[in-house]
DNA sequence: TTTACATATTCGCTTTTGCGAATGTGTGGA
DNA sequence: TCCACACATTCGCAAAAGCGAATATGTAAA
């Protein structure tokens, strides 16, 4: 599941990063390691699809994923690409101008501090905060 | 030609970056304009297809173009969006530090200080500096 | 006003991408 | 051991992207 080290691909990279899904994927994780069953919750979108853009953002190098029983945490990594770390800053930047994903990351907020999480959550890890690790 | 003030879409920002072969482009143009006619010399490619790969990069509002007589000037523009201005900087710099890139330039420079060019560029206009404008 | 030239666009075609639906895999609890 | 759960992957299809070939457009020069 651990990322290893391989030349970085500008395609593959900017390619990841021209699908309004996954923007909105990486907007979510923010600094922190989130579940998978939160996207689901958060975006309203089938698991599959969502598994789907992670996968690809996993293999463009831009996150990565780490098992905790049941369930899956992503965080972004830095890339070992210099340029990519900091056009993924800008990036990073970027989207949290944007208005549907600070709805987004309203809804995250409030869905994981609230006392009592939805029913499809019962029992989730909530997100937590990381030190961005490459 | 030239471009109107539209909302920045990021998807096809990204997009337009997402290939190597407009990523060529982009670099051959650096702070300079450069005729359409050195691209396909440079590059090696079939005129139509620099044409393409242009339109899609003034679609995203990456370059613009400028008429002289039959020639036309492709350069490249600070977008309109901050956050595009930024992520753009550093793309340029990284695809500088890339080797097929820094060899496509190499080539652009020897061609058009050479006291003769090819015979495909006879009387082309030659690249100019030019200060990337809005 | 033809003609030549530089560039743009269109047309089929193949490849790639994104999607929902179905299915596979790993984990923990009964 | 069997089941339920969280997530990943595969499959078949529709939409989009990239390509070469052909064609259209705009300009200058004869």
């Amino acid at each position: 599941m651990s990322k290893t080290a391989r030349k970085f691909d500008l395609e593959k990279f900017f390619l990841a990063l021209a699908d309004r899904n996954r923007l909105r994927l990486l907007h979510l994780m923010g600094d922190d390691e989130v579940c998978v069953c939160f996207f689901v919750e958060i975006l309203q979108m089938p698991q599959p699809k969502v598994s789907r853009h992670l996968a690809y953002l996993r293999r463009a190098g831009i996150v990565d994923a780490r098992r905790e029983g049941k369930w899956i945490h992503y965080r972004m990594v830095l890339p070992e690409d210099d340029h990519a770390v900091r056009v993924l800053t800008e990036v990073r930047s970027w989207i949290s101008s944007d208005q549907e994903m600070q709805r987004d990351r309203q809804r995250l907020v409030k869905v994981c501090c609230a006392p009592q999480m939805p029913v499809a959550l019962q029992g989730a890890p909530r997100p937590a905060s990381v030190s961005v690790s490459r």
